[in-house]
RNA sequence: GCGAUCGUGGUGAAGUGGUUAACACACCAGAUUGUGGCUCUGGCAUUCGUGGGUUCGAUUCCCAUCGGUCGCCCCA
């Protein structure tokens, strides 16, 4: 048997239901933020990721689903939302609108070739806002807010959101230097995982859950002792807004990003939702200012963030996905009555209304069985004496009672008991 | 990539080196060819993730492989 590849689902109907809940709530959110959609490829040419997301990260040196195509360009099926964003913002020159800030979301299926495991699967998805433009803090604490506006609308419980300053990419680069000449002497006592860190990532190091009692952790140096007077009065102006707007925050100095872009201001949304398990990172971002420069853009400062869907979903999936169920499921009883039927689901459904019926000549308890499950208003039975009256029976399941209606009344008769053909869309 | 654990019908799950693989739910049919959510009766796994090996014989033992789950790494 052919199987989906490792790490990927199929998102049913009964899931597909809460998905299209989901993003339709994002979207509003979006709209009322005035973020609009940007539609990027899902796959790019190998290089923007390399170069965007950075040479010595997992993400790309591990979990890339790279491929050769025809012409043997080197292609990425897309791991991460900005890069994509960002090259297109360049490429189709979105700083010449008049506008200067670019606000963007996009949403849409992302690849990591990982271990799969709850919450985390090789084909996932993401929902990604990226302000481009403006370098102010203001839309750093935008997105934060947006961010946390997302969560809160969507019901996850117990969200804290970290926020921590990398400084200016000077001093984000300064600091790495006197990390790593603060950690070189004392490396071979560190774990394996932090001599790894110790070149693809060394501010990781400080975060280590194996040498977080290790006594060289005690006195290392700080980010905020190596920031620039401007970075930090980036971070004290971002802090402050957060106070203004009453969003709770905790300053997280161990908190890093693991994509080389970011600097200045980043912060990760966490929730201990018990659905989600112990504890989980659902979403998190910061400010880009250098990505669009390096990609061979003019310089231009940005500032976004990522959820991952699959996450929300693990959390607040059960409250979504409501059922409207089917306006009338119909019950022909013999080939004749299905003959009609069939004109009758052709026309009701021209009229808007949510139609299905038995093709299979089930019996009536088999019948009414799905007339449950669909959760049908009505149902319609058509037999031979109603084929000789030229009318059909209308039965009310909730209340079980039922009428005989004339063919030429069905539509204004549906429409009196359960509303016009828009009915749906109120 | 590393470590652990699991894999039996549509679902949840018992089970054993040897003819018919429990049970429950779901589903279908009949009792009731014209009225559902109750009851009763019957049907429903050429097969125990896949491939190979040991054996007279394997769903059961061994190996490999694939997949799920969890921890680490990393991330969303």
């Amino acid at each position: 048997m052919i199987k989906a590849p490792r790490g990927t689902v199929d998102i049913l109907p009964q899931e597909s239901k809460k998905w299209q809940e989901l993003e339709q709530l994002i979207r509003s959110i979006c709209s009322y933020y005035n973020v609009e959609e940007i539609r990027t490829p899902i796959f790019e040419q190998t290089e923007l990721f390399v170069r965007s997301v950075g040479e010595t990260t997992d993400v790309v040196n591990k979990e890339m689903y790279t491929f050769d195509d025809k012409k043997g360009r080197s292609m990425t099926l897309r791991p991460e939302g900005t890069a994509g964003v960002a090259r297109s913002y360049i490429q189709n020159k979105l700083y010449a609108n008049p506008e200067k800030v670019q606000k963007l979301f996009y949403m849409g299926p992302m690849f990591r070739y990982e271990r799969p495991q709850q919450g985390r699967q090789r084909q996932f998805h993401q929902f990604g806002v990226e302000m481009i433009g403006y370098e102010s803090p203001y839309l750093d604490v935008e997105c934060m807010a947006m961010a946390i506006t997302l969560v809160e609308t969507l019901g996850i419980q117990d969200i804290k959101l970290h926020v921590n300053t990398l400084g200016d990419i000077e001093s984000r680069d300064r600091y790495r230097e006197v990390l790593k000449d603060y950690f070189r002497p004392a490396l071979g006592e560190l774990c394996s995982d932090c001599q790894n860190r110790f070149e693809s990532n060394p501010l990781r190091i400080l975060d280590c859950k194996v040498d977080h009692d290790h006594p060289i952790m005690k006195d290392a140096p700080k980010t905020t002792d190596h920031l620039s007077e401007s970075a930090k009065a980036h971070f004290d102006k971002v802090c402050s807004l957060l106070d203004d707007l009453e969003i709770e925050y905790e300053v997280d100095s161990s908190l890093v990003r693991g994509l080389d872009y970011y600097n200045h201001t980043v912060f990760e949304i966490i929730s201990d939702d018990k659905r989600l398990g112990n504890g989980a990172t659902i979403g998190g971002g910061g400010r880009y200012n250098g990505l669009i420069g390096e990609l061979g853009g003019a310089p231009t400062p940005a500032v976004g963030f990522a959820f991952g869907l699959e996450r929300i979903m693990l959390a607040v999936g059960d409250d979504l996905g409501e059922d409207e169920g089917l306006d009338c499921y119909i019950m022909p009883m013999g080939e004749a009555a299905l003959d009609l039927s069939v004109q009758i689901a052709a026309m009701l459904r021209a009229n808007g209304f949510k139609i299905d019926l038995d093709y299979q000549g089930r019996s009536f308890k088999g019948q009414f069985k799905s007339v449950d499950r669909f959760n049908a208003k009505f149902a319609m039975i058509i037999g031979d004496s109603e084929l000789e009256k030229e009318k059909v029976i209308f039965r009310n399941t909730s209340t079980r009672d039922q009428e005989e209606v004339d063919l030429g009344d069905m539509v204004s008769y549906l429409e009196e008991k359960i509303g016009g053909a828009d009915h749906h869309h109120e």
